[in-house]
DNA sequence: CTCACGACCTGGAGGC
DNA sequence: TGCCTCCAGGTCGTGA
């Protein structure tokens, strides 16, 4: 093992002298690390990589969505090239998420999800963004202005930058590499806070579905119309 | 091409 | 206690 960095959902484990080895932890997967001989506390064991000194790297994984697969440098680049732009990175700007989001119909939850378009954004923090930006789930991308792209920018990169300070956003399963639960699950804004009030309104949020998964909005904050 | 929807899996929570 | 239904952090294939 060469390095480890991440691109959208992937862990991306580089080896030598070539190959890749992209870990997607899907919704309950866990890449466990555990030292010389550490008895190995997983549940739904996948993957068991053999380490030096007798450490082990356990790919865990309950609902079986999760994916680790091995290929070249060059089949990760083929795969690197399709993904949208990294959210946090100087590439990402307001103006690439304007024509992006002008070239689409889709609900702009749906839009934040497609990897395609933006990488690494999940349903949680597509909520949490869309809530800042006071823009409502199911409004069609290509109908925000200028202005509340920038708002939609912002969201983006405040919630995402607040998350990955505090380890992410553990509701169930989610542990790091050191079986540490992420913190951001008591700091959000909108996600799972049905029928809660609003923290800038004090309206009770709201729960849809759409695209087979849960969107949560302010009504009053959100509005659904293009106007006001 | 874009978009909507179902499928893939398992287990925890809550109702009766 | 047990059975049933609903729900879940993601991604992919199909078909309109």
């Amino acid at each position: 093992m060469v390095s480890v960095r991440r691109r959208a959902k992937n862990i991306v484990i580089q080896l030598a002298p070539d190959g890749i080895l992209a870990v997607n932890l899907g919704m309950t997967g866990r890449l466990l690390y555990f030292r010389n001989g550490r008895s190995a506390r997983t549940s739904h064991p996948a993957v068991r990589f053999h380490l030096d000194q007798g450490s082990r790297l356990i790919f865990d994984d309950v609902r079986r969505f999760g994916t680790v697969e091995c290929m070249t440098d060059a089949e990760w680049s083929t795969r690197d090239v399709r993904l949208g732009p990294e959210p946090l990175s100087d590439d990402f700007t307001p103006d690439r998420l304007m024509d992006g989001l002008a070239r689409s119909r889709s609900p702009l939850r749906s839009w934040l999800l497609d990897q395609r378009k933006v990488a690494g954004v999940g349903n949680i923090y597509a909520n949490e963004a869309l809530f800042l930006a006071e823009l409502h789930p199911q409004r069609s991308a290509n109908t925000v202005d200028r202005a509340r792209a920038e708002a939609l920018y912002q969201g983006l990169r405040l919630t995402l930058s607040e998350a990955v300070e505090l380890g992410g956003t553990t509701l169930r399963d989610y542990v790091d590499s050191e079986g540490r639960r992420g913190q951001y699950a008591s700091n959000l804004r909108v996600y799972g806070r049905e029928g809660l009030p609003c923290l800038r309104c004090q309206d009770p949020v709201v729960r849809s579905v759409f695209g087979g998964r849960s969107a949560f909005h302010c009504p009053s904050c959100q509005p659904r119309s293009v106007s006001t």
